[in-house]
DNA sequence: TTGAAAGCGCTACCAG
DNA sequence: CTGGTAGCGCTTTCAA
């Protein structure tokens, strides 16, 4: 069951084996599909392993993700699954919850660790050191999330997509209005949720209003952590009469907690997210939207392609703001 | 950045370096530090492919499942994850959604392949050829989502959670009520949604309450498919006072179609699912809750057992009927 | 178009 | 406790 067993078998030597199972190129018809039709009989799989230790290649990339659990994430990845199957990449799977796995995760997929041939990172942003080290050593990574010169990327414009929520609600006349923010420290998105943040700031600019900063929390992505920090947020006596939330799901926090102080939605509060998440049409969730498969499909199309030599593309994805119940005018 | 320049710099042989670095026995300690500062300095990681071709072991696992985007999968690919990164094991994820991925995956992940050490399979069945296979090749097999005797499964009670969930509803008076099936063709989960259904039926019978068959629609996971199944199956004049889904998503479904419909829930319709999905309180879902991204973390320990020798264990773990604001007493 | 042979970088066995 | 060395199973020149 090795390629000699396959090569004797076909009366062929071991390279032609090898050049006619990977379809190479100089091996007559009639001899490769004499080898192709021995391989099958004999259910013959080339050792991966022996494959890459000899041509240096390992047809594998590594996806780092902050929290394959989290919605966003799981979608992006199953996006690129299945961008990476049809070309018969592997795909490694890392959770990156914490700096210590993002460190570990770099130095086992860096690239004279020869683990995969390329990385692609989606929210997960590099300190300008270890971006160097993979640049100068012209490394494959693809950047979902957040746009990155260096490399090819996939994203939304977050700037934009943040303001027209904050914008839908001013336009509401809502005048005080909050902002859950993911906390920077320790986790591994700190690129997108200040830019969110920008966007947020941006809008009240644009609108003549002026922001309260005491309307801003901080919470974690569970929504736990969202709901108790939106509670004390809307247990102040100034309370907020809309939020805009990084995401969705944090969203659905501050909708929990706007139900557990008994504050309806959206006569006592207007909550908007971002995502379009699966669940946010039957909770009536007001959101700016964005196709998140779509950008790990397209993140594997750019690996590829790059793969294939061609040149670093940037791909930004449009997003839409949709309106439901969880938004009305000011009372 | 080979063994051998590690082995160079720290004036020894290659065989110590190897046994130094992989922390195996017989190297002094004073030498196994030297190696170890040296190896660092150096920056060196062994290379993988060479390591896997020499011992004949990839510490890689493959991961099985019908969908890496839907909830339950997410959660447990997330727990299986962070059990495997700790061991040092990499996790190969593959979405299988047909019978064509499936068998590819099988193709590539055999015993024969050397791809990988081990398999997990979440909620997806093997036919038994294939189960045969993997047997008498002595193949490390974990199953997820129900029990398969030959090889360690992590699994819920799946009759006794739909028992559960369906009991509820006939103690509250309902006679008619509604079943929402997974399609079992193409699909790879055909176990565990039968065993649901079964759970459906016993229920009944405990209750001596007959089901009516027409009250049974089969629709896919996505959302939209249940929506619109259940829409037909609730515009009904006999149509049923409370359902009962296979799942949360597809709970979420039968909601939205309820208020497509006008339907108030839990005053004109009841419904219960099973997970207790993250939003599944926001919406006020019924439903028998489960430890999902525990049961990918104990996947990941039964694989490691295993792999050290212990002997095949089989987890169940417990479920539990939460009651929120999905049901109520039949009007 | 085909074949022979030199590695790829490590592990594991056997000696010492 | 340490070192020498024969592979692991393939890919890839280089010659034929």
């Amino acid at each position: 069951m090795g390629i000699e067993d396959v090569a004797a078998a076909a009366g062929v030597s071991v390279a032609t084996v090898s050049r006619a199972i990977r379809g190479l190129p100089n091996v007559a018809q009639e001899t490769s599909e004499r080898v192709l039709r021995v391989a099958k009989e004999l259910r013959y799989t080339p050792d991966p392993a022996a494959a890459r230790l000899a041509a240096g290649k390992t047809r594998t990339v590594a996806v780092g993700v902050p929290d394959p659990r989290a919605w966003y994430f799981s979608k992006v990845v199953g996006g690129v699954d299945s961008g990476l199957t049809l070309a018969g990449y592997d795909l490694l799977l890392s959770g990156l919850p914490d700096q210590e796995h993002k460190s570990r995760f770099l130095d086992l997929n860096a690239p004279g660790a020869r683990r995969c041939d390329a990385i692609i990172l989606i929210d997960v942003a590099l300190s300008p050191e270890e971006a160097a080290v993979l640049v100068s050593e012209q490394y494959l990574l693809v950047s979902v999330g957040f746009r990155y010169d260096d490399f090819p990327s996939v994203s939304i414009d977050n700037l934009a997509a943040a303001r027209q929520a904050v914008t839908h609600l001013l336009s509401l006349g809502h005048r005080r209005i909050g902002l859950i923010m993911m906390p920077l420290s320790g986790a591994m998105n700190f690129v997108v949720p200040p830019l969110r943040r920008q966007g947020f700031f941006d809008a009240h600019e644009e609108a003549g209003c002026p922001v309260d900063p005491d309307l801003e929390v901080e919470a974690g992505s569970s929504v736990d952590e969202v709901r108790t920090a939106s509670r004390r947020l809307l247990e102040r006596p100034d309370r907020p009469t809309a939020v805009f939330a990084m995401s969705d799901e944090q969203a659905f926090g501050v909708m929990l907690a706007a139900r557990d102080l008994g504050l309806r939605i959206p006569e006592d509060l207007s909550v908007v997210g971002v995502d379009d998440h699966d669940q946010s049409d039957l909770v009536g969730l007001t959101t700016v939207r964005q196709e998140v498969a779509r950008q790990g499909v397209l993140a594997a199309e750019l690996l590829l392609e790059k793969l294939r030599g061609d040149r670093t593309r940037h791909v930004e994805v449009p997003t839409g703001l949709i309106v439901r119940s969880s938004t009305a005018p000011l009372a």
